[in-house]
RNA sequence: GGCUCCGUAGUUCAACGGAUAGAACGGAAGUUUCCUAAACUUUAAAUACAGGUUCGAUUCCUGUCGGGGCUACCA
């Protein structure tokens, strides 16, 4: 990589120059900014510097781009700016690149997948409703950034924990039995996981009618709740179910299984996919073999209820429960025995778990109690919290009935791509699966570049209108870019087959130098487990090669050597964007 | 209240502590209708506030203001 080279010779020249040994981490090259692009194509800040040199700015980047250029080969010049040392690298250094790479489909893949996995778990839905808009930004960053690992070289394991027992999903079960006319995905048409959640809602309807009715009886809020009936029939199924009641267990089986065959259905309309599914009904009562072992080292305490806690007081954090009094585990205990479970089952290189910010402070107590009871692995776990996303309309709240459906939201996106391109009448040759496809393609591009494209920690406005505009910084742009760039392939012709060019366009050799870092963005983006790197990168790139490029200016072109620099150029672009795309779980298309 | 994350053009997003804070959409003005869903040119427009550290701060620290989240014997 030259950064690196040139940063090495940097290093170098400064030893020589002024008689210290200082690190390569004390250097940092980097892009020149477009301003000074006529000095140089990198460049290095020389200011930390001048305590070692004792000479001015000017004089001390001078002396080492003198210095630089008779030990680097592949300089050619340099330029100065008050601070700042600009480098030139020798076009030839870009062509041979070009020559190199312009037909290699894999170009920026790793995928080595040799030593310790890394585990990512997400998703991790309820069985009690189907997924709405904040769940696709989960799926789509844990696959997004599951696809990033596994192409900078990581044996990645995608894992699901699915919550498929407890409380909630009692309730829906109990309206199912108790308000339900034996419906069933078939007799009512719905799609399962609605069916289920349905009954959910309707369980919530109810349960509010009687707290109503108990309050206008006098009762309080609390007293109401205490004396609901249908509340504790749900809690005497949750008891049944754990008595492994044959009866509950059917119906609890027979559901899940409704929801199941739902969700497989969005996962695969959202391209997402699992190496392992663990479900919580066969986890949930490890962590507390766990919690046996704290009480005996003394690291958890017994409270005279029975009740069992930890005290992270010190740790700046609070107490928190590990076992209620009647001996039953929390959410918490569970998460200590599934985590135990992956560390047992792939001895992993790290455990990424992408879950949503609110739970920041579940994993710190997680995290911590873990490395308290000595888990060396402990360590290892990483927490990618992501932010909320909200409609422009303001946030989404399941009691007020905004939340936005994911099934629906996918109908919307492609039915938005459809209408678009049906009114500009774009494909007529397209025969109707093909259009199938291309409207698909483009309604999910958008609004999976929309949600990737954010820094994953932050919250975002998800606008379905702005996503789908095919202009702008969005996923039908670049997809967009991609069909017109195979266009033009196809109308040359001829693979490209690029050797050698007398000079480079600046605007050419910007392109280039960007295709050159596409390897360098997914190592980058893959370490900081963030999608938006590369789909910025993408973006960049698309609005690049569409300023300088388009038909005219590569098919008539007469000159052999130009056109089929541009036909190389426009072949590496195109690779560069497939396969970046491909790391957000986003399709291109040939044509559109 | 305590803990925590966040605050950048009208809007949606960028910017390893580095040069004049970048884009996109929208706005304004203009040229054109030939590149796949119009393009191109010009233009106005932002770091919430106050300190501090630094050669240099949107970035790090402190405080203020504003917003989100957590603060359950729910998951």
């Amino acid at each position: 990589m030259i950064e690196n080279i040139l940063t090495a010779n940097a290093v170098k020249a400064v030893n020589q120059l002024f008689n210290t040994q200082i690190e390569s981490s004390a250097l940092a090259v980097q892009r020149t900014i477009p301003a000074y692009r006529d000095q140089g194509d990198f460049s290095l800040v020389v200011f930390p510097l001048l305590k070692i040199s004792r000479k001015s700015p000017e004089e001390t980047a001078t002396m080492l781009g003198n210095r630089i250029l008779l030990n680097m080969p592949d300089a050619e010049s340099f330029g100065v700016v008050k601070g700042y040392l600009n480098i030139r690298i020798k076009p030839e250094y870009w062509m041979q690149f070009l020559s190199a790479n312009q037909n290699k489909s894999s170009y920026g893949i790793i995928e080595t997948s040799s030593g310790n996995p890394v585990v990512v778990e997400y998703s991790s839905p309820n069985t009690n409703k189907p997924l709405h808009l904040g769940h696709i930004r989960n799926n789509l960053l844990g696959y997004s950034v599951s696809k990033l690992l596994k192409a900078s070289g990581k044996n990645v394991v995608k894992v699901n924990l699915v919550n498929d027992r407890g409380i909630h999903i009692c309730k829906s079960m109990l309206a199912w039995k108790l308000f339900g006319n034996g419906e069933t995905p078939e007799s009512s048409a719905k799609k399962g996981d609605k069916l289920v959640g349905d009954f959910y809602v309707l369980f919530d309807r109810k349960y509010k009618e009687e707290l109503s009715e108990l309050m206008s009886n006098g009762l309080n809020e609390d007293e109401a709740a205490a004396k609901s009936g249908l509340m504790m029939q749900a809690r005497e199924m949750l008891l049944k179910w754990e008595a492994r009641d044959e009866e509950t267990l059917k119906l609890w089986n027979t559901m899940n299984g409704w929801v199941y065959k739902g969700f497989e259905h969005t996962y695969k309309r959202l391209g997402v996919d699992f190496d392992k599914i663990y479900y919580e009904s066969q986890t949930y009562l490890l962590g507390k073999k766990i919690v046996e072992e704290g009480l005996k080292d003394g690291v958890l305490f017994r409270r005279e209820d029975g009740s069992v806690w930890i005290d992270l007081t010190e740790e700046g954090l609070d107490e928190k429960l590990l076992l209620r009094s009647d001996g039953t585990s929390v959410y918490m205990t569970q998460d200590l025995g599934t985590a135990q479970l992956r560390a047992d089952d792939y001895d992993p290189e790290k455990l990424i778990y992408v879950v949503g910010n609110e739970q920041n402070y579940h994993f710190d107590v997680l995290k911590l109690i873990l490395k308290k009871m000595g888990r060396p692995w402990a360590e290892s776990i990483y927490h990618l919290s992501y932010g909320m996303v909200e409609l422009p309309e303001g946030k989404m709240k399941s009691r007020e009935g905004t939340v936005v459906d994911a099934d629906d939201l996918m109908d919307e996106m492609i039915a938005t791509a459809r209408a678009m391109t049906e009114e500009l009448g774009k494909i007529e040759d397209f025969n109707s699966s093909e259009a199938e496809a291309l409207y698909k393609m483009v309604g999910l591009g958008a609004l999976k570049y929309f949600i990737l494209k954010v820094d994953p920690r932050k919250n975002m406005t998800f606008n379905p209108r702005e996503s789908i505009d095919f202009n702008g910084n969005t996923g039908p742009f670049i997809q967009y870019t991609h069909a017109r760039i195979r266009s033009i392939m196809r109308k040359a012709g001829e693979e490209a087959r690029f050797t050698n060019a007398d000079s480079l366009h600046p605007q050419e050799a910007d392109l280039l130098i960007m295709l050159y870092q596409f390897p360098q963005m997914v190592g980058q983006a893959a370490t900081e487990l963030s999608p938006s790197f590369i789909a910025n990168y993408l973006f960049e790139v698309a609005r690049q090669y569409n300023q300088f490029y388009h038909e005219l200016t590569i098919l008539k072109e007469e000159n052999p050597e130009i056109r089929s620099l541009r036909l190389a150029l426009s072949q590496l672009t195109s690779i560069v964007v497939k396969n970046g795309m491909d790391l957000l779980g986003i399709e291109v298309p040939e044509k559109m």
